[in-house]
DNA sequence: GCCGAATAAATGACATGTAAAGTAAAAGCA
DNA sequence: TGCTTTTACTTTACATGTCATTTATTCGGC
């Protein structure tokens, strides 16, 4: 969508704003590096969001109930249940009630995943380097310290 | 599902490489960006897809065929079928077959649609100000010129 | 002119995100 | 104890994006 409207503008002559052209070109280099992300992945038989739910698994080391995965995406608790789902299809996670509360279902990584996400992290690491190659570390710098600007002023 | 990549990395240390701190800053910006773009959108009874080909119809200012609004929004042609399906029930646009080629459907605006348009205009410059708020001219531009490079850099 | 290749759209199968409603279990409180 | 409220998760409905396949229609070459 970002892509869409950028060059639309482009059409109609110049940006409305600066603000307006600064937001449709993160919109749009975002999509493109999503694209690339979720292509890499789709090669693996992963889709970006079932490769989150297992990072995310895999960085707090021990089994998490769902909820807690859902925080960290940032997503609302329905898209992870059906992730969830089809990862336990996969073979690659174990979910298992909590015996303490039952409402609560643990999830944890099984060794398959593991391996996974080791073949993954070389060719993940080597994408993001593909994505900024060219860029000058100063300039990568400024890149985050103004982003991170930005994402700080947008309230939640 | 960038401020998920984010957040875990947070959790395991340091990020692994500037770049993937660069790139997972884009993804997680434009995540945050796009949630308010849709949000305005929704309480006007738009998504952000469709409010993309009505606005790519009105910088176009001439009936159009799918397939062009489709590249426009460097998107499948499946996409907007369905987009001009949803457009076509609310009563925003027209669609006829184009006399010179029949496998062509041309799509125009119907006046209800640039009433709509006009009216989003003003909160949409105003969101796009609301993002950026604070953030310097000097430090947009900077910006701007970054991500351009990065996107020239990613081939298609 | 006719047949095969290319093109414009549509359709179906999946995966995902969001909102809204439903279920089950735990917690709080009278 | 019993009842109401929260909480954890599921289910359903809808919009979108992707790919693969199908349907028309046009085009190109013979």
């Amino acid at each position: 969508m970002s892509r869409a409207l950028q060059q639309e503008l482009k059409k109609r002559g110049p940006f409305d704003s600066l603000e307006q052209e600064s937001t449709l070109a993160v919109l749009r280099t975002s999509d493109l590096m999503e694209n690339r992300l979720a292509r890499l992945l789709r090669e693996h038989g992963l889709t970006p969001s079932q490769y989150n739910v297992l990072r995310i698994l895999r960085g707090e080391g021990k089994p998490m109930p769902c909820l807690e995965i859902a925080e960290r995406m940032i997503q609302v608790a329905p898209a992870i249940t059906r992730v969830v789902d089809q990862l336990l299809k996969m073979d690659l996670i174990l979910k298992e009630q909590s015996s303490d509360d039952r409402r609560v279902f643990k999830i944890q990584l099984k060794p398959a995943a593991k391996r996974l996400l080791s073949k993954l992290d070389q060719p993940i690491l080597q994408l993001h380097a593909t994505l900024l190659k060219g860029i000058p570390k100063t300039d990568q710098r400024t890149l985050i310290r103004i982003l991170e600007q930005i994402r700080a002023g947008i309230p939640d």
